[in-house]
DNA sequence: TACCAGGGTTCTA
DNA sequence: TAGAACCATGGT
């Protein structure tokens, strides 16, 4: 099915750092791995997508993880046209990401998994997750093989080594635990959904191997707490060098996260 | 070959 | 309580 969206680029997403499961298959046409499915999509146009999924599978999973209904098109003009002339730049050169509302579980795991790692290799290292603990399916539509991510239960039960030799190197206990506490009930991730921002980041903070930063990565696209701001390296640089660490993230009250998303790929470009 | 990566935890002063 | 040291591994 063909779908028009404004402010939808494909490209922007998939490199934006947010996800590690979507990858460039060719020129326009990427895949996606989310909710034990897969999908296909080909940019045909600015504002027109080829999806090849059918449109009870758009209506009750895709549009809503690709935060479709949200309007991306008027908040990405607004710093266009605003007085900042870094987020200027910043917006007009990543227009088209939005924030995927991504599986709570996966993106608790995968943003632990992100620490001190570049993107290339978590994105390695998510995939040998998957092989190892995931499910092996196979979409005919597609015509692919493919690995869904892991259980709680199948990471908590893994063993050390292979953890290890997934390439988790340090972090395979934050991850084994983590995964453990979930699947026993420790922690209810749906409970999450209810509380306020800050109470979220309170409960994400008791896992091991979730700091600050991770916690506000897992509000931000497992959540979809919107005014989360995770501060990386890439962003504590651009907060110290850009703005002599005078930015003030409430003025943004309401898309903090999406401010943050449009720095984070603009400066890893430069 | 060095250096760095969407950091967190623990130790030390 | 703040800052330094340490952690395992892959990409460039």
């Amino acid at each position: 099915m063909i779908i028009e969206n404004s402010n939808f680029i494909l490209e922007h997403i998939a490199s934006s750092g947010q996800c590690f499961r979507m990858n460039k298959i060719k020129e326009a046409e990427f895949s996606v791995i989310a909710g034990g499915k897969v999908l296909l999509l080909k940019q045909l146009e600015e504002q027109k997508v080829l999806l090849s999924c059918s449109e009870k599978d758009f209506k009750e999973f895709w549009k809503d993880y690709f935060d479709l209904d949200y309007d991306y098109e008027g908040i990405v003009g607004g710093l266009v046209t605003g007085e900042d002339e870094f987020l200027k730049k910043a917006a007009a050169y990543g227009y088209g990401l939005r924030i995927l509302k991504q599986e709570l579980f996966e993106t608790l795991i995968t943003f632990i998994i992100s620490q001190r790692k570049s993107i290339p290799a978590i994105k390695r290292c998510v995939e040998e997750l998957c092989q190892r603990f995931g499910e092996r399916k196979t979409d005919t539509a597609a015509n692919m093989v493919y690995y869904t991510f892991p259980s709680p239960e199948s990471l908590g039960k893994a063993g050390k080594e292979a953890l290890r030799e997934a390439g988790l190197g340090y972090r395979d206990e934050y991850v084994r635990q983590t995964a453990l506490a979930v699947a026993k009930g420790d922690i209810d991730l749906d409970c999450l959904k209810t509380l306020s921002y800050e109470e979220a980041l309170k409960e994400l903070m008791k896992l091991p191997g979730v700091g600050i930063k991770v916690a506000n990565c897992v509000a931000l696209y497992g959540l979809h707490q919107i005014d989360a701001f995770p501060v990386d390296v890439w962003i504590d640089r651009i907060l110290k060098d850009i703005y002599s660490n005078k930015f003030d993230v409430t003025i943004y009250n309401g898309y903090a996260g999406i401010v943050q998303q449009y720095m984070f790929y603009y400066i890893r470009s430069l």
